[in-house]
DNA sequence: CGACAACCTGTGATTTCCCTGAGAAACGCA
DNA sequence: TGCGTTTCTCAGGGAAATCACAGGTTGTCG
């Protein structure tokens, strides 16, 4: 089920109503509290584990509808937790986080279970999107929830990747797509470039925060070009998108 | 929940009644008192601390809806405290002092989690209007409450900072803004320019005290603009902004 | 009714914020 | 490895916002 708070944000829901419940497993406190903010605020419910043997133990009773887990651990291996989470959970959809160099053939191996994984340095934006996907898929929450969202004339499908105006296929990079969604998610609400920033680029990116600016410039060339703009600056205070006709 | 006072104001409320509690943690005295005043008006029930020790120490039997914290603390580092106060109180969402020139520095992934800033000097409008944003949103108050200030024909939505008059968009700037949402939560209610002053611009604005002169006037040129108008000047006293029609 | 105080507002200087072009570096894929 | 694509830095230009100043207007009170 989704439903869409006072604050217009979409919820998703299990099927009987009760929020969602996620296991985020790692051993950097930093990321598991990260993840926790970023995951709660989403309307989830949260627990973290910072080792494969702690994982097993709350999965066992927190019974989560997803997990987060990072294949390296200090106590065990991430095939062993992953193995021992199955056996408690055999139907839980699972998240990887691995490090960028890591070797990426096993992996692909393990998402071939309907999993998923992402690589650390990451966005929010991206784990949350692909939670939320492995949440969909798995029919813990309810399957009418789809993947498309629409702002106007402007459609994002989360699943295919495309966008559309008025019809019109748009191709944006992966930086100007998870800009676009967040805006989109988010839609006649100001967004801050701090807010963007902390979600939509990575955690450990530290450059200038002038890149929000200008990915707004790329977008606005792809989207609002010779259009009635949607993409809107809120001097000193940040950028929203909203329905081009008010 | 929200309740109209008998002084025509609107305050928030948590779902049993009781008022918000907001813990504000600085360690510089004239700060945490001038926070402490402002939010008390608000009609919050306020406790503070001047360092991360004792904000911890008052964090654990206050229990806030709620925390203003200085990243700036003698005894340990603001994330330190964040982290301890997390522990605490999992779900309370926090509004961060920061020095305006160590802006961009390490603020990442502050606001992931639903959390907000503000840069020092401040203006007490712009950190109550963020609290207010930070506790309806986290759930703490009534999800009810909504973003918009309605006075007669006049509407302002504080999340996406649109106005309109009579259903006509009007176009603001930073300060006008502020300005407006000031005057609209205090409807019927005559402001002197002190108080304009102290509310609306930062604490340490030394510039002529005319500026709230000038900012009325760009206010009326844009809201009252051949309309009956809404602001009104008590001469001797201040300003008041009342529904066209009385 | 005159004088003073309080208030209003036009003008323009300064500052702040935002946009965007150009190019360097990193990445991805053949 | 080499080439196209993507990401990001840097810096200049320009527009918008803020504010000081000063002269004009309105209201008040003796």
């Amino acid at each position: 089920m989704t439903t869409t708070s006072p604050q217009g944000r979409t919820e998703l829901l299990r099927p009987d109503g009760s929020p969602v419940r996620v296991l985020v497993v790692d051993d950097e406190m930093s990321i598991t509290e990260l993840l926790s903010m970023a995951l709660r605020y989403e309307g989830w419910q949260i627990r973290s584990a910072g080792d494969g043997t702690g994982a097993i133990q709350t999965a066992r009773d927190f019974r989560p509808d997803a997990v987060v887990l990072d294949m390296m651990l200090p106590d065990m291996d991430g095939l062993t937790v992953l193995g021992r989470l199955r056996r408690e959970l055999p139907d839980v959809p699972v998240l990887f986080l691995t490090a960028k160099d890591a070797v990426e053939d096993r992996i692909a191996g393990l998402t071939a279970g309907g999993d998923d994984y992402v690589t650390k340095p990451f966005s929010l934006e991206e784990v949350v999107a692909r939670l939320r996907g492995l949440i969909r898929r798995s029919g813990a929450a309810d399957r009418r929830s789809d993947s498309m969202l629409v702002v106007g004339d402007l459609t994002l499908d989360e699943d295919s990747h495309e966008v559309t105006r008025a019809g019109e296929n748009i191709h944006l990079t992966a930086t100007e797509f998870e800009l676009l969604r967040f805006l989109m998610r988010n839609p006649r609400r100001v967004l801050s470039k701090a807010q963007i920033l902390d979600r939509v680029w990575s955690y450990d990116f530290g450059g200038q925060a002038n890149v929000v600016e200008l990915y707004i410039s790329y977008l606005r060339r792809k989207i609002d070009a010779g259009r009635e703009p949607m993409i809107h600056t809120r001097r000193g205070a940040g950028y929203l998108i909203k329905p081009a006709a008010s």
